[in-house]
DNA sequence: ATTAGCACTCTATCCAAATGAGTGCTAACA
DNA sequence: TGTTAGCACTCATTTGGATAGAGTGCTAAT
């Protein structure tokens, strides 16, 4: 059978109608509702069809038809090229996300924060935002100081000012000169390297031409190139999980413990985070429709995640948890143009 | 109308029933499981009391009777004078509690995420933990250094080793010899103080010190200040949001919805922490019922809160979320004996 | 003071009937 | 041949008793 343009647009309609109310839609409802002019009758015969061919489905019978799975598929799909062409309006939420952003909060999880939370208010679903990746961000600056007779600590500043911190224990106490010298050996080599260029290699050429002293020399070394190198943590901040409620399919206690307790862990939501950095195309965003998620206890959801980039390879992802039903259109355009905000505000090159 | 031992017996009856069924207790059970061998005439006599003097409450004319918020009260209240003095035997959950501190995990919020998991895990509540607040701490170091032209990034270390930092941005380059300076000037003179000490007459008196030197010192001794007077940012975690949904009575829509927001908001569960650690008792231990809690979207809860401290004034807040028919006594003996081995653990004076 | 007994109240449950939205199919129509 | 009106049918939801059951309050007897 052909998907020809009626079958098409009475599709197009049935979703639609879907999306904002949630009820299944019937042949009368299409045949009022557009412009085709068909009776319902001559609707109910395509809707057969459309059944027939997988777009639609009858939660039992004698009840109006929902999408499938296959049926969103096809909507977000064809809108998705639609949205590559035509540029979508600056409409009042976004100009709430630019003020937002202009704020140029100083710490950056705070930014983060309320990314997520302005994310969830403006669009009524559940948010999650991962902090930014640094992989293959350049190291700024290294500072050592003694804090006690055998404590140290590695101040590191990455390209973007991100900063890590850690305590180094000695077993020896280091004199004023050589940590001045460290000092200067580790700034004068590993400034300006991707922190991935900085392996055993590197450490052990480090360490020879700092061979004069003891064995701390190289140990602090060593510490340092772990702090450097340590665990990115990945935080995920997540806002307007109660959202889900608005949703009655989302709603029921089963679902919607498991929804929340996944947000709550976050520890599943990583998941989420890899496999949109992995799969990245080339709008960067990325409609996940029920069974379609990596994160299994989302199967009964729909998510849209977006690739944002602050300067150089800090990759972070956006991400929204919603109904089935939910406004691809309003979603998709929302992160589309937060991820131009992000990216003027934080200058990327491309 | 006098609260005689056999009221007493009723009520503890009543209300122990309740915390395991949920559901409204009537006279016949009350006279077959008790030792009092009363009829369940006489019982409906003394239950008749027992609501006029506001202890337990008829949902509606006959039904069974439910604890009242005056009751819950006076139950936890001579619960909590038995506990004082029998002391509580160790049980299964708090050997658990005890191997997973002994991991000592080297990352604060790390230890506080499994504290928080672990307690949920245990008693089927929510859970929250505050990350310890270090006020009255010690200043321990201080390291200005600069990151590139116009920023200087601010490293300060309290007692405990509590790490902050800071980026601050100058508008105009100090040198080197400056900036050993007010390394130096910084160290001295505050050093060992209290963060609580360090007040507007102090910086002023830095100043002067300073004062030699162009604005832009003044400036940067500000930031500094502030940086260290700077919210200390409160961490809450919190775990087993979902675990409300285990009873009826907080998990509709409506009441689930409201506490989950609460919890994933998080900043509403601050003033729980300032709330507790302001009234702080004898026993460390809070137990809010109903409208006693300063979070209003928990008044459908009870909250159980205790204090923890790590070594000198780093002290912390646990709660525990639950309905108000909540197991009271496993829930304060856990966190009776998480609080001991959080003290064994990080050596408390006391 | 305690208890047995009884009338009464209120909720929850079950069931049958009514409702109504929507379908599929057939026959008529343009 | 595509479209439509009409009709019988299905099924979920709503409605309104009727009933059962849990529990009370009160009274009279012990």
């Amino acid at each position: 059978m052909e998907l020809d343009e009626r079958k098409m647009k009475i599709l197009q309609a049935v979703i639609k109608n879907y999306l904002e109310t949630g009820e299944p839609v019937g042949s009368r409802t299409i045949s009022k509702y557009t412009d085709l002019n068909l009776s319902s009758a001559t609707i109910r015969n395509e809707m057969a069809d459309l059944e027939e061919m997988g777009y639609i489905v009858q939660p039992h019978t004698s009840a109006g038809r929902i999408p499938s799975d296959k049926g969103y598929r096809l909507y977000v799909d064809t809108m998705m090229q639609q949205m590559d062409t035509a540029m979508q309006e600056k409409s009042r939420e976004v100009e709430e996300l630019k003020d937002l952003l202009l704020e140029k909060e100083e710490k950056m999880d705070q930014l983060l924060k309320s990314v997520a939370k302005t994310l969830a208010v403006n669009t009524n679903y559940a948010s999650m935002i991962s902090s930014p990746s640094y992989s293959g961000s350049r190291l700024k600056f290294i500072q050592l100081s003694r804090v006690d007779a055998n404590q140290l600590i590695a101040v590191i500043v990455l390209e973007g000012n991100i900063l890590k911190n850690s305590m180094i224990s000695v077993s020896e106490e280091l004199d004023d000169e050589t940590l001045l010298k460290l000092n200067v050996l580790l700034n004068t080599h590993l400034n300006g390297l991707p922190i991935e260029e900085i392996n055993l290699g590197l450490v052990a050429r480090l360490k020879q031409q700092a061979g004069i002293h003891s064995d701390i020399v190289g140990e602090v070394i060593d510490a340092v190139a772990e702090s450097i190198k340590a665990d990115e943590d990945l935080e995920i901040y997540t806002s307007g999980a109660n959202n889900i409620f608005k949703y009655p399919e989302l709603a029921d206690q089963q679902k919607a413990s498991e929804i929340i307790s996944t947000f709550e862990e976050k520890q599943m939501l990583t998941t989420l985070v890899q496999d949109t950095l992995s799969k990245e195309n080339n709008t960067g965003i990325q409609v996940y429709i029920g069974d379609e998620t990596p994160v299994s206890s989302m199967k009964d959801c729909s998510v849209v995640t977006a690739t944002y980039e602050l300067g150089e390879g800090m990759k972070g992802t956006i991400g929204i948890i919603g109904p089935k039903r939910m406004d691809y259109e309003k979603v998709v355009g929302t992160l589309q143009t937060l991820m131009k905000q992000l990216d003027a505000l934080y200058g990327k090159k491309s």
